[in-house]
RNA sequence: GGACUUGUAGCUCAACGGUAGAGCGCUUCGUUUACAUCGAAGAUGUUGGGGGUUCAAAUCCCUCCAAGUCCACCA
């Protein structure tokens, strides 16, 4: 053995070796215990947050040499709305769009770009050392998790469990997508707020290009100032969107807030929209998806909405209309959702999506969590999931992007020719917006119309349904049916992950899975619809444990991000230092779901320790093989005394570290390890038998070695690459066949 | 605005009713062969502020302040 231990001689050597050997998964048929890998991007490259798996890697390895059948099955995600995003920025580098492309084409070059780009991240994973088994590495793209989501969207839709409605949902006009209310972020930020007024009620709005679309003021029946006006109709002078605007009473407005008046543009605002609902308001709307203004903006149409009030406002100010400005605060704080993804202000917009009725399916979740069927580690995060599941609202499951599965869904043409709306290219690539009717009138055929499809949209008013099918191919050939053209969210399919993860007969031994170890941060969008969707087709929890880490921050404890500067490239502190003390680092003295710092000086300690270690190995090695050169010598009763002390620290230090790690408290498992190793056995007990050794006290090595021996398999999971390499100094066998 | 969490040594965190600890960093000393990626010794704190309960409070209660996370957002 060299005085130093050197990761880069011999991490890549062992690990190749597990893989030879068949041991990245269990080969015998004792007890299993399985672990699903949450799904990278498949297109990702390693980031330091990716280092938390090894928490996975952690629960997996200690598992096998408990004596489990632990298998830990991988896998890849397609990630809809994120890899085309990135996709889509790509394109825009090279001056292009989306809409250069048909979907056909398009689709194409997404999978092209991933698959360029996947495979990385096994590659880097290996190399942090995972025991996960490659082999059965799963992609969300694959044929039969489509047919899966087919499968459960087609059950859910049989059931009416899932529904199509025109109701308003956040819209990027950037992005061109709806989103969910997950994927929205809140932001506070100072605005004018214009007051504006109609005959002589005054109300205010932070977006006066809505105003073009007003259908009504509404007051609270129970305010005295504007009784008098309720049922009656306001005359409008002057104004080229309107004559007249009636006023109606509801609960909803807020005495106190404002003037007590509101104006109502249902299409373009959610409260607007219940209250528009409730009482039967005309639906008007002003801004279209790509985020330009309507005609009926009038001299504003055609502008984006930042254009249109910009010049509006400035029309409002020259006094082109009169006195209905009255005032500007120029001050105003509120509140503003933007998309998560681009940071931009979204839209409002009613926009016809497939939705999840949740209020039955999250029934039995609640039910599983609050009774324990699915534990929560740390434990605050039951109760995060549980206020979570109270106030869940239907989940839009439509997506109006190309990379993903598409929705399974037929519209009949004949009937409804004037009900289909849709964009396309022509074979000359003229992009045309309308009516299947309006272009199958102009000669084109149903053929043409759909290869160049790029958009659909069929709005489900309650009078009057288009009929349509549920079916994974096209129904029939008569071209009497046209498909969706929006995909299923990405959780939809990866909400599914558990129920297509394992083989038939897996479903019988490994389900429910064991523990389902991820971010903190997707709780919500996929932990929750893991439990709802299996509880729904199976009957049964997916997993009965959720270990959940934080984000990993840098040394000073603040995210990591970009804009920063501070991202740390995991793999640059691996090639350095090791995986093995990069792995201790994200484990070593971090807080039970608190942040996870990741610094080099960190890195460094844990290098330092994983040399202690190797170093105790050399020296008990070292004796044990000039042991014969020498006479044994007696034994004093101080030195057994010692023996004694060791013997009985040791029993205390395992029976502990067995406590921590079955309840999840990695971290304090480790640190007790390292404590005892280093603190105890090193700087004590060798110490105090050093010299006994040296003179060739057999007992006291023989003791020693016992002792280290059983501390490898303790340090294994945490740092798998020393571990083992310092194991075949003194075995055959590789130490994950080894029993703890 | 609501809920939850957290404020302990320069940094990251332990102690959770009984004399405040560890790792990293810092200071001093120490290299005849397990390890200088080491060892020994040491400095560092009115435990966010204030009040209360108790023989005793970092720990329990109240209050204020600060930070974080999640949720809701109102014209």
């Amino acid at each position: 053995m060299d005085s130093k231990y050197q990761p880069q001689l011999v991490e890549e050597k062992i690990y190749k070796e597990w893989e030879e050997k068949g041991l990245l998964r269990p080969s015998s048929d004792k007890k299993p215990f399985t672990i699903l890998m949450p799904p990278p991007n498949a297109n990702a490259s390693l980031h330091a947050g990716h280092g938390m798996y090894t928490v996975d890697d952690v629960i997996t390895r200690y598992k096998r040499l408990r004596g489990y059948d632990s298998l830990w099955i991988p896998g890849t995600d397609h990630a809809g709305f994120e890899t085309q995003y990135v996709y889509e920025k790509f394109l825009a580098k090279q001056g292009k769009s989306r809409l250069d492309f048909d979907r056909k084409t398009f689709y194409k070059n997404v999978f092209d770009f991933v698959k360029e780009n996947s495979g990385l991240i096994y590659q880097q994973f290996r190399k942090l050392g995972f025991l996960a088994d490659w082999n059965r590495s799963i992609f969300s793209l694959d044929n039969h998790v489509i047919d899966k989501s087919f499968q459960t969207f087609k059950k859910m839709e049989s059931e009416g469990k899932v529904y199509k409605s025109d109701y308003i949902v956040n819209y990027c006009t950037h992005c061109g997508t709806s989103l969910a209310e997950l994927e929205v972020n809140h932001i506070k930020r100072k605005d004018p707020l214009y007051y504006f007024k109609y005959e002589e009620l005054i109300f205010a709005t932070v977006r006066p290009e809505t105003v073009f679309v007003d259908v009504a003021l509404v007051v609270n029946p129970k305010d005295k100032r504007y009784k008098k006006y309720i049922g009656q109709t306001m005359k409008v002078d002057g104004l080229f969107w309107l004559k007249e605007i009636p006023v109606i009473a509801d609960e909803m407005v807020d005495l106190k807030f404002g003037t007590g008046v509101v104006k109502i543009t249902p299409a373009h605002d959610s409260y607007d929209f219940e209250v528009g609902k409730k009482n039967k308001l005309i639906f008007k709307s002003v801004i279209q998806t790509n985020g330009k203004l309507t005609e009926l903006a009038g001299p504003y149409s055609g502008l984006r909405v930042k254009a249109a009030r910009e010049k509006f406002v400035a029309d409002l100010k020259s006094g082109l209309y009169k006195d209905f400005l009255v005032k500007i605060d120029e001050n105003y704080v509120h509140s503003v959702t933007v998309c998560y993804k681009c940071s931009r202000d979204l839209e409002p917009t009613v926009i016809s999506n497939w939705f999840i009725r949740v209020e039955d399916l999250k029934k039995p979740v609640i039910e599983a969590v609050k009774t324990e069927k699915v534990k929560f580690y740390p434990k605050k995060y039951k109760k995060q999931m549980l206020d979570w599941l109270g106030i869940m609202h239907d989940w839009p499951i439509s997506r109006q992007i190309v990379w993903g599965i598409r929705i399974p869904v037929w519209y009949k043409v004949t009937g409804n020719e004037s009900k289909i709306w849709l964009s396309f290219f022509t074979k000359n690539h003229e992009f045309k917006i309308g009516t299947i009717q309006q272009y199958l009138g102009e000669g084109l055929t149903f053929k043409e119309i759909e290869e160049g499809l790029q958009q659909l949209t069929v709005q489900q008013f309650e009078q009057e349904k288009v009929e349509y099918t549920v079916s994974q191919s096209r129904p029939n050939d008569d071209n009497d049916w046209i498909q969706e053209t929006d995909t299923f969210d990405t959780w939809f399919s990866s909400g599914q992950w558990p129920l297509v993860t394992l083989k038939d007969e897996e479903y019988k031994t490994r389900f429910p899975t064991d523990v389902m170890g991820t971010l903190a941060d997707i709780l919500k969008f996929w932990v929750s619809r893991m439990i709802m969707f299996s509880l729904y087709i199976k009957k049964e929890v997916p997993f009965k444990n959720v270990y959940l880490w934080s984000m990993v921050a840098d040394s000073k404890g603040l995210k990591m991000s970009k804009s920063k500067g501070n991202v740390v490239n995991p793999l640059d502190l691996v090639n350095k230092y090791g995986a093995d003390a990069f792995r201790a680092s994200l484990l070593f003295e971090t807080g039970e779901g608190g942040k996870v710092i990741l610094a080099e000086q960190k890195v460094i300690g844990m290098r330092n320790f994983i040399n202690k270690i190797w170093n105790i190995g050399r020296f008990i090695s070292m004796n044990l093989q000039i042991k014969d050169q020498r006479s044994k010598i007696k034994d004093t009763n101080k030195k057994s005394k010692i023996i004694k002390e060791l013997e009985t620290e040791y029993k205390k230090e395992k029976k502990q570290y067995l406590k921590y790690m079955d309840s999840y408290q990695f971290s304090k498992a480790f640190g007790l390890v390292y404590e005892f190793i280093w603190h105890r056995f090193a700087d004590y007990y060798i110490e105090q038998l050093k010299d006994e050794v040296i003179n060739g006290n057999i007992e006291a090595l023989g003791k020693l070695k016992e002792v280290y021996l059983e501390n490898l398999k303790m340090l294994h999971p945490f740092v798998p690459f020393v571990t083992e390499e310092i194991w075949k100094v003194f075995n055959t066998k590789s130490i994950l066949l080894e029993q703890l």
